[in-house]
DNA sequence: AAACGGTTCAACCGCACTTTG
DNA sequence: ACAAAGTGCGGTTGAACCGTT
């Protein structure tokens, strides 16, 4: 079908950073219009020298009061990256799950941090796979071995589900509920999916296997593994995690996250190196412990 | 102090989908 | 049923910023 540009181009209309004063007249007229009719004629309501749909990008990833502005927390980036695994480049869908946070500042998240740091730990960020043979990254055997695990984990549950909503939405346009056809919801509904009996079934039958990884993460592992973006010297992202196997994802912490460049530790061993590399690789594909799904919540 | 290169992030672009008449 | 309008979304861009030389 096809569609005209909203904004094409149009003679006098104001493009690039907002200003202030902008700004206020935007947020002014919401406020006294209590929202909009449409974004199309907000500016020339408003008098605003923009499109519509500038106006609206404006409002949704800037002015709007319930925006969380400031870093992310590591728990913020945990769950950006555990969505990540299983939505893809969704950014809708992630921010949905993250109150306060925009699609916008979410993919700027992922691709000037949390990518690189995947990479850098030896997994590949689109597919979430142990890179191999990586050139980046040259992964030792037991990290590939725990990430090649949960990472068919998460992908046999995304598998799972997205067969499922496949069946259910099949379903739901034989005229049930057509409003579940959407794009929206389909995302949303992909999310309900995973809350429900699909991620039911796979939380419970991955017991055993929290079970046997118990023996191997229960040692005490610290890890001080620093450096810029993926020198030659696989020098990465700043990782330190402590951890005992109770509730791990409580004690992981990224430090320095905000940069890759800071100071490498040569002085860790190669085994310290690798097995606190497991733990990290296992805190970042884990799914959360004692079936708490509450993260897609 | 200036030049340079890398990084960040707000904003834009274009496509796809939904809604409306 | 169809076409146009409206909106949402993901990818990309470029100016500003920051650190290094």
């Amino acid at each position: 079908m096809g569609r005209t540009p909203c904004c094409d181009n149009k003679m006098g209309l104001k493009k690039g950073p907002w200003t202030s004063e902008e700004d206020e007249v935007l947020v002014n007229f919401i406020k006294k219009n209590g929202g909009h009719g449409s974004w199309r004629s907000l500016p020339k309501l408003a008098g605003l020298l923009r499109c519509g749909k500038s106006c609206r990008l404006r409002w949704t990833n800037y002015l709007r009061p319930d925006i969380k502005r400031g870093p992310f927390t590591p728990e913020e980036e945990k769950l950006v990256i555990q969505l990540h695994a299983i939505l893809g480049n969704r950014w809708a869908s992630i921010a949905s799950q993250l109150p306060g946070r925009t699609d916008n500042e979410i993919k700027n998240l992922w691709n000037t941090h949390l990518k690189k740091r995947l990479i850098c730990m030896g997994i590949d960020p689109q597919t979430h796979e142990p890179i191999a043979s990586s050139h980046y990254f040259p992964i030792s055997k037991s990290n590939s071995s725990i990430a090649t695990r949960h990472m068919a984990q998460w992908e046999s549950a995304r598998l799972e589900a997205e067969a499922r909503l496949s069946k259910d939405t099949s379903l739901f346009n034989n005229g049930n509920i057509p409003s579940l056809a959407s794009n929206k919801a389909d995302s949303d509904y992909f999310l309900k999916i995973w809350n429900s009996e699909v991620g039911q079934s796979f939380r419970t039958g991955r017991k055993s296997d929290d079970e046997d990884d118990d023996d191997k993460t229960k040692c005490q592992s610290s890890m001080s593994q620093e450096g810029s973006s993926c020198n030659n010297n696989n020098k990465c992202g700043s990782v330190s995690v402590t951890t005992t196997t109770s509730n791990v994802m409580e004690d992981f912490e990224w430090r320095n996250y905000k940069s890759f460049d800071v100071g490498y530790d040569d002085s860790s061993s190669s085994n310290d190196l690798e097995d606190s590399s497991d733990t990290a690789l296992q805190l970042l594909l884990d799914f959360p412990s004692n079936n708490d799904m509450s993260f897609l919540e």
